[in-house]
DNA sequence: TATATCCAAATTGTTAACAATTTGTTTGAC
DNA sequence: GTCAAACAAATTGTTAACAATTTGGATATA
């Protein structure tokens, strides 16, 4: 009895390289998204494709006309942003609280890695790496402390970072994912949670 | 050129009806949802109920397992339901603030519509058709003010909904939609998303 | 040239068939 | 009777083909 993998992460996987894509803005503005195309780059017909683009609809990042197939979502207001960023940070901040008390020893190790692979990204200063790694690093803790609102957490934090990304000072970004990092380990829920507040905005 | 309705709302359609069976709670709790079943009932094939099915996956109503389908959420913590209700309300706050300076007479027009239509469904007294009024009511001023973020709310309204509902005092719902929708009528953006805040919850 | 109409190509929407996986039941050995 | 293996049924995953719609361009007309 294998656990897990179970294969077919397909439709998974196809979303993620799209919205990865997305994020580096490898597609322009209501530039549309053409189903044949991508079944050719991923080796599939296109039903997985569909199943995957309607999925990104969902997170708000496409947008979808019928008959006319989706296309990349325009940008988010200013004031908009700043909802969402309110939303996420209420979500999140409830998620470290839960999380903190409750992490064990291998959830404390696993963060401190991807905290590693978020300096190596800030590092080698590739932006689409940088951003993947940083949401990976603020999903482990979501995931962990609340799986049922990671998805609606997925959906603000790519919006979020699409609109405006503060990744390009990266000396910044790696201070500031240090510094709750540390805290998360000294299971010191408020200053986690503080400096979190100072991350996502 | 005709304008909008562009037929294949078929999508929408299905998931639309599923949701509201979910919410008026005709399926169990971890029931499996087969497409076949679903693909019969609204005759079609299994292509479009999948499409609805991943949809409602996506706003977090449903849960997907690879190679074993969709099976019907569990709920919410009561924790987590007050994280989505916080969020909800900052969604709402924003789009009431928005919506209410720039709202057209045939808005308000609308807004008096659907309360009415609210509360004739709180005189019959049932309970899914009070919760689809209710919700369409609030939907309205996100859509206007903030299509982009339509999505969102949604999910966030939804599953809230389905934790724990306080639908079932009917005058109590009436009067504070009344309050909200007569704050909404006289442009006033503050006492409106007071009242706001005293029905979300 | 500008405009309208029609036709062809491209694209999305839907379906049915087939492949792969899971689930349930029967069978058989102990 | 209990457990395990093998088989059969049900279900999901994927694909290719066809239908419907949109798009773009060619042609004709004023």
């Amino acid at each position: 009895m294998k656990s897990f993998p179970q294969r077919q992460a397909y439709r998974e996987s196809i979303s993620n390289v799209i919205r990865r894509d997305l994020i580096s803005g490898k597609f322009k503005c209501d530039e549309p998204m053409r189903e044949q195309k991508l079944a050719a780059r991923f080796g599939t017909s296109r039903g997985p494709v569909r199943d995957a683009l309607m999925q990104l609809t969902q997170e708000g990042i496409l947008q979808y006309q019928p008959n006319k197939g989706v296309r990349v979502n325009s940008l988010l207001t200013d004031e908009e942003r700043d909802v969402v960023v309110a939303m996420r940070l209420e979500l999140e901040k409830y998620c470290l609280s839960k999380f903190v008390p409750i992490a064990s020893e291998d959830d404390l190790k696993n963060i401190s890695l991807l905290l590693e692979r978020l300096k190596h990204a800030c590092e080698v200063a590739s932006l689409p790496e940088v951003a993947e790694n940083d949401l990976a690093l603020h999903r482990y803790w979501v995931a962990q402390a609340s799986p049922h609102l990671e998805g609606t957490w997925i959906g603000l934090s790519v919006r979020m970072i699409m609109k405006y990304s503060r990744l390009e000072n990266y000396e910044q970004s790696i201070a500031e994912h240090s510094r709750i990092v540390n805290a998360i380990l000294n299971r010191d829920v408020e200053k986690a949670i503080y400096y979190l507040g100072e991350n996502i905005l």
